[in-house]
DNA sequence: ATAATGTGTAACCATACAGTTACGTGACAG
DNA sequence: CTGTCACGTAACTGTATGGTTACACATTAT
């Protein structure tokens, strides 16, 4: 558990990186890490929450192994590590098959689901919208 | 103290499929429907946890447009609709030219950084090693 | 009509989490 | 030594979340 060695379990990992950028703020803060290492201090004063609040969010970007922390004398300064994003990418990449298929076939799939449905009914018991349960 | 320097990107969209792909058993469930639509009983039995559990990550799926749903007799059938997750794939994209430096662009980087920061103080007080701030 | 099947929802519980304020601590300045 | 700065952490709060069991409802089967 305490291992901070370079060998993460990929499992976990996993799912801590998912975990971490999760938050529309932590990602925030990968973001404006990106554009170069920074204190904790300007990290915090970048939002509109309090800098414990911030604080919080790197401890679980730093367990999540997103960013390193290194001291300069009162500072800490933390930059990005995006290493663990690949796994995230990983697992994106399955997908992005599925969207590379035209907007046509994608179309007409859905068209065709929907001309199954109402096939069904034609006594009109079934008429039910579809996106009932959406809200 | 609540500066509002960053641009949250308050993308509804974006935030509702980075959180619903947050969860493994999600996750699985759309590697899932990967395979082909299933009704959600199918889906069910495919998972540990009980019945109702699932439904209730379906419906989360649903809100986030990750999978749909219409019917079929007394079976939901759902199919995924990986269309969301390009929201994650072009936040991910910003990200990928920083692991594909290469290991040694990263090193060079990391040491210029170090040496910008010895620069700064030649009396040499805060010589501390990175990466030990972990956890 | 009645039963069985497939599924969503309600109610409830435990836990996680984001946010706050208050406080502790190491590093520098005087 | 003392104060101040830059943090992290503890304690607390409200809310979201994931799980469970019990139940409601629509659709087929008998």
């Amino acid at each position: 558990m305490r291992n901070h060695s370079v060998t993460y379990s990929p499992f976990q990992t996993q799912d801590a990186t998912f975990q971490a950028v999760a938050d529309p703020t932590r990602r925030a803060v990968l973001d404006l890490l990106r554009r170069g290492s920074q204190p904790a201090g300007a990290i915090a004063q970048a939002f509109p929450v309090s800098r414990p609040a911030i604080s919080r969010h790197l401890r679980l970007l730093r367990r999540a192994h997103l960013v390193r922390e290194h001291r300069e004398g009162r500072h800490r300064v933390y930059d990005l590590n995006p290493e663990p994003l690949r796994a995230v990418d990983s697992w994106l990449e399955q997908y992005r098959s599925f969207w590379t298929m035209s907007l046509n076939n994608l179309k007409s799939f859905v068209e065709s689901e929907y001309a199954k449905e109402t096939a069904q009914h034609s006594a009109g018991k079934l008429t039910r919208k579809p996106s009932k349960g959406d809200r």
